[in-house]
DNA sequence: TCGGTTCGGTGACATTGTCACCAAACGGGT
DNA sequence: ACCCGTTTGGTGACAATGTCACCGAACCGA
């Protein structure tokens, strides 16, 4: 795969000057992370600020239960933003970044950072409109956690989970996770889910059988 | 109040350089806002960033079943991010800002903040450690709300409400948004902080009668 | 095949959320 | 002062969700 020209994939760096362009693509590199790889965590400070060119972060808040919460993840032609907040702001996080699939990522260091910040209003609106993005999905996540109903965000959680084919390998456990409830309480509701044939389960599988169900009772949100 | 100096009251910029300083302060203008003013909200988008001399600022979301839950609050010395966000990215929120007291702010033009944002590295890092800031209370909120007992999150945010003085002028409903539950849920709390004399209540007010007692619970959450 | 580990199921119970009421307190108008 | 509508808080029944203790089946490496 050739990524040179991996700036295009970003909406909002597209209107970037040429020499800026240049700049940005020859003082960063593209890297490559294992599955599983801790990208910043309350123990590990990332070095770069990360532009996903392929795969996804997840971003999961850890409780001091040993319970977790996913928070958002980060799809490719994304920045994360927390990358950008560890660069900056040196305050501890309990909250950590993974590398849910292999990934490819314009890792950009801290001074090119800074350098571009200071020259390109391009720049700096791609980095701010990545943060207040991510505050108003955090706003939608409290919405939802407080108010929503388990079985309909269960329901929109394995939808969004299954954008690619009907199979979801995940464990209730980490379904619960996802979600910040208990494990039983998700093994009940896929129970439910699956004596109306909406869902069929395995050991380590959840295959959705019925999409057009479970999006209405998805949309049941509004 | 002599506001001529107010930026000494923002640690972060306390090293701005004297001739930007002076830009900041001879461009901005200080602005008195009445109670329950409504700074940014749905359909009210601010023309300034806000950095608060007075008062609090508090930030909320609104649910479609027209249920609240109080997301975070802007005090003194702070800026409201969410005026940037505003400024910069041009989404819809269904989050609003509201001054909860009087409130007496430094009202930053767009202009003059994106100039500051180019020019000054110590500008910048004052704006973006407020961003992360927001960012990791926010995570702290999703934590609680997930994970936390009710009567440890009441007791907390008691304690926080009575920073001066012991009586907390507040409806049950209004406990109840603060926390994204159900006002009978606040009422029976509250009934069992009174059956403990821990609290007094009459219409419309919570009196803290064992700050130490209601301390001793909020920290169980450790 | 054995034995430890992971995964999911289950019932009992505690906590929290929802619903449908009710009564007391308050406030404004007359 | 009184009336009347509104706000505030109280209550019981029930539903949904969270917690706990336990179990057995499936899986996996030795």
């Amino acid at each position: 795969m050739d990524y040179s020209n991996w700036i295009d994939r970003f909406m909002g760096l597209s209107q970037l000057k040429p020499e800026l362009r240049e700049q940005l693509v020859s003082r960063s590199k593209v890297v490559t992370l294992a599955p599983d790889t801790v990208i910043f965590g309350p123990d590990k400070t990332p070095e770069n600020l990360l532009l996903l060119l392929e795969g996804t972060v997840r971003v999961q808040q850890l409780s001091e239960g040993g319970r977790e919460i996913v928070l958002y993840r980060v799809n490719a032609g994304e920045s994360c933003v927390m990358t950008t907040a560890c660069l900056l702001a040196y305050d501890d996080y309990s909250a950590e970044g993974i590398a849910e699939t292999e990934v490819t990522a314009a890792a950009i260091p801290r001074t090119v950072f800074e350098e571009l910040i200071s020259t390109s209003e391009t720049f700096r609106r791609f980095v701010f409109t990545a943060y207040s993005r991510r505050i108003t999905d955090l706003f939608q996540v409290i919405e939802d956690i407080a108010f929503q109903r388990m079985d309909i965000r269960l329901a929109q959680r394995l939808l969004e989970l299954s954008r690619e084919g009907d199979v979801i390998k995940s464990t209730h456990q980490k379904m619960a996770a996802e979600l910040g409830t208990a494990r039983e309480v998700i093994s009940r509701q896929l129970q439910e889910f699956q004596r109306r044939e909406w869902v069929a389960q395995s050991r380590g599988t959840i295959t959705l059988l019925d999409k057009t169900a479970l999006g209405q009772l998805a949309e049941t949100a509004a």
